[in-house]
DNA sequence: CGAAGCATTGAAGTGCGTCAACAATCGTGG
DNA sequence: CCACGATTGTTGACGCACTTCAATGCTTCG
């Protein structure tokens, strides 16, 4: 079940034998979560992490109103607050999209991990960054691009993150998101999520039905993005 | 000249007095370098970051239109690029705002200190999260709040972060940015970053002439941007 | 089978963008 | 120290991408 999260950190370095074996030996206790629940508040004090082992989870923020806005959608593999183990508490709440399969992380094996390895430490250092990255592409996307191209811009980041753990192929992946969901992750509202998938549809980019995604034209859907992946670092870094 | 650095990790957690000799020994070479230079492009390869001693800078991306995001502001004190420590090259440009002095910090001497300091590691691996907490603020603001609530919330957040380095006093600070640069911060366009400020200006709760901004009434700019300063982890905590 | 959530559509409104002009300020060279 | 071009701030008129409100059908699931 960890294997996802393997993938992912093997595709950007290389990881040995002996840290393979701390990795794994991460998870506490694995599990099942129901969807729409949210499994972490901002602020609540922590002394676990979370390992997304299977299914969607997000990390949101909300205004007084209420209008909240996705600030990254995670997928299987993802070490989903690793980021919690330094802040201790969370600024935003975390939860479930879908059903979900989750690893618990006790802290002190993290704290451990960084006592004894301190490759190891730079590589989940180093994946934390890599959220980071993400943020600020989004950033860029609300900022600065259309609404067709900030979705656009999704799909295909999370065509190629779901790739990576082997959960898309075909051009095409399973996507349980609702439009509000999507509306949320886009700083969008509902109605003009929806017209803008529908726009997709009507320039033969995508096809979206039944919680599943398809890519019709993924250079085409990778220009109306402006999507440039090194955003991601998906190749072999030294660390 | 580091000393706006130490501040910033002491609000943050006990720096031991053998941590603080490590990171004193940080900056190899000190530079002055002039407003409106970019001084690492996004791609190159680093094997130095740089911090900020004195002055302003920002991380950008840019669309291909040359329409431009800043994602995050920097003010004396902040590790501008520690981030690029385990990236190795940078997914953005990082550019100065105003004339700035800064510290080259070569990589070797981090790598050094991951490798002998494991909590100092901690401690900078919480300090680049919480840039990426800064980041996730901004995502909200840039998909939910308002222009004008999304303005007043950077001043609010500029002028924590300047306090806490001793660049802020009396509700005022020095605010070297163009209202270009203010629109590139809150994906605006010039103009309406312009009515915006004047709006702020109107309701009495800003003044901003001569590159120096004054904060009028701090409760009703808080109220505005429903600024809720704990995404910026101003509060001791043991790492 | 009924209720609740979700996708879709239409009509009307608005916050912000665009375009264009001009004023104020700044920096620099003569 | 002044002249002058360039940058920055400001204003007005107009347009549009996206929002708001409201209604309807479709799906899902207890």
């Amino acid at each position: 079940m960890i294997t996802a999260h393997l993938k992912k950190l093997k595709l950007r370095t290389r990881i040995s034998p002996e840290e393979e074996r701390v990795i794994r030996d991460f998870v506490a206790e694995t599990r099942r979560v129901r969807a729409d629940e949210t499994l972490i508040h901002a602020g609540e004090e922590l002394n676990t992490s979370v390992m997304l082992l299977h299914g969607w989870m997000a990390r949101s923020k909300d205004l007084q109103n209420g209008d909240r806005q996705f600030t990254e959608l995670h997928v299987a593999g993802d070490f989903v607050d690793l980021h919690g183990f330094t802040l201790k508490r969370l600024d935003h709440d975390i939860l479930t999209l879908s059903e979900c399969t989750i690893g618990l992380v006790p802290h002190e094996r993290l704290q451990a991990m960084t006592d004894a390895y301190p490759r190891l430490t730079r590589v989940y250092w180093f994946m934390t960054n890599i959220d980071a990255a993400i943020h600020r592409e989004s950033a860029l996307s609300l900022g600065q691009r259309s609404a067709i191209s900030r979705m656009a811009h999704l799909f295909c980041e999370l065509y190629l993150r779901l790739e990576i753990v082997g959960r898309a192929m075909d051009s095409a992946y399973e996507f349980p998101l609702t439009q509000r969901e999507v509306a949320e992750c886009l700083g969008l509202t509902v109605v003009h999520a929806n017209r803008t998938v529908q726009e997709l549809r009507r320039r033969g980019l995508i096809e979206l039905e039944n919680r599943h995604l398809t890519i019709l034209d993924r250079r085409g859907l990778e220009g109306l993005a402006e999507f440039d992946p090194g955003y991601l670092y998906l190749t072999q870094t030294a660390i």
